[in-house]
DNA sequence: ATAATCTTTCATTTATTTTTGAAACTTTAA
DNA sequence: TTAAAGTTTCAAAAATAAATGAAAGATTAT
């Protein structure tokens, strides 16, 4: 396989990757791209390399922005914007995790939490409900616990947290 | 808030989560009623409550019993049958990580490791490129080891995995 | 057997999400 | 200024994903 080949072949993969864990593909796909450039990238080069529109293109790099893993650059004696990529996969997950817990998990648990405490009438029903969705929240509100404290200590997650909750 | 209300917002809110994370709105919907439901509930039932055609019922179930996650159920003296959902959550995790494993990281390693194999002309585009994938592949391969051992042992996942990354 | 009850399949329709592209907007250079 | 170069926005179009429903397929009771 030679570089071409290889860089489309990733691209793609990545952007299907993307669209499976609910990130649109081109999203993923510009993403893919300026992590694997060596250099910063014009819009216009993202849309020729990946054959999407202008307005397309400047959407998702906005999205990308907002989420904290793409930056803007700019060129000495250029006008035009050059895009590149948070490179450092620690830091990126970091970035991801937080956006999503932000954006998704919690106000999931939001919900969670208001649902298991209605007040039940006592039918099986009903208990068996509140049971199951405060486990859910206890669940949940773990486990986004633990990757925020996963990602806050990056390399050496592991030891840190091992302080952290054993104490 | 009285029960029927927070059953269906519960519902809801879990379908919504669910297509943020690439599984269909009603593959969720109906993994949410099961889970909160003390008793079997048959695929009639199902549809009833989501408001769902039958086709849609019976291709969702099939799906969430491929992940594992939900069982069919046979009662004495009926013919029809019911379904219940996986109500621990840990087992749930388990499954859920599994599955996306198989289907979708396992994949994308086998991608990732053969485009980081090219033989680079050692431009610095191609050293780039080759570094990058190579670091992402080492990356997501640890990310799915973690995540595997951490299902593994479920409740004292993280003494064991320490014991285990550790050595 | 065969009729009754229930489930699955899949071509078609519907809904949702993504993309386009042209107009509006911004910024810089002359 | 104002024109040139670039970026953003958003209504409409296209692409994709999900849902429908009727026909085919199972399974059980008679």
């Amino acid at each position: 396989m030679e570089f071409k080949e290889a860089k489309n072949k990733f691209i793609q993969t990545w952007g299907a990757l993307g669209s499976q864990w609910g990130i649109n593909k081109t999203m993923a796909q510009i993403h893919a791209l300026l992590m694997v450039s060596h250099e910063a990238v014009s819009m216009e080069d993202i849309m020729e390399e990946l054959q999407i529109s202008r307005g397309n293109a400047s959407m998702n790099l906005r999205a990308l922005m907002d989420w904290g893993i793409v930056y803007k650059e700019y060129k000495a004696g250029e006008r035009r914007e050059f895009f590149t990529a948070e490179k450092d996969l620690d830091e990126l997950a970091v970035k991801i995790s937080r956006e999503r817990s932000k954006r998704e998990i919690k106000p999931a648990l939001k919900v969670l939490k208001e649902v298991s405490s209605i007040t039940s009438d006592n039918t099986e029903e009903e208990k068996h409900f509140v049971a199951q969705t405060s486990k859910l929240y206890d669940f949940v509100l773990k486990a986004d616990n633990v990757l925020d404290k996963m990602t806050e200590y990056k390399d050496n997650w592991l030891a840190k947290l091992v302080v952290k909750i054993m104490k």
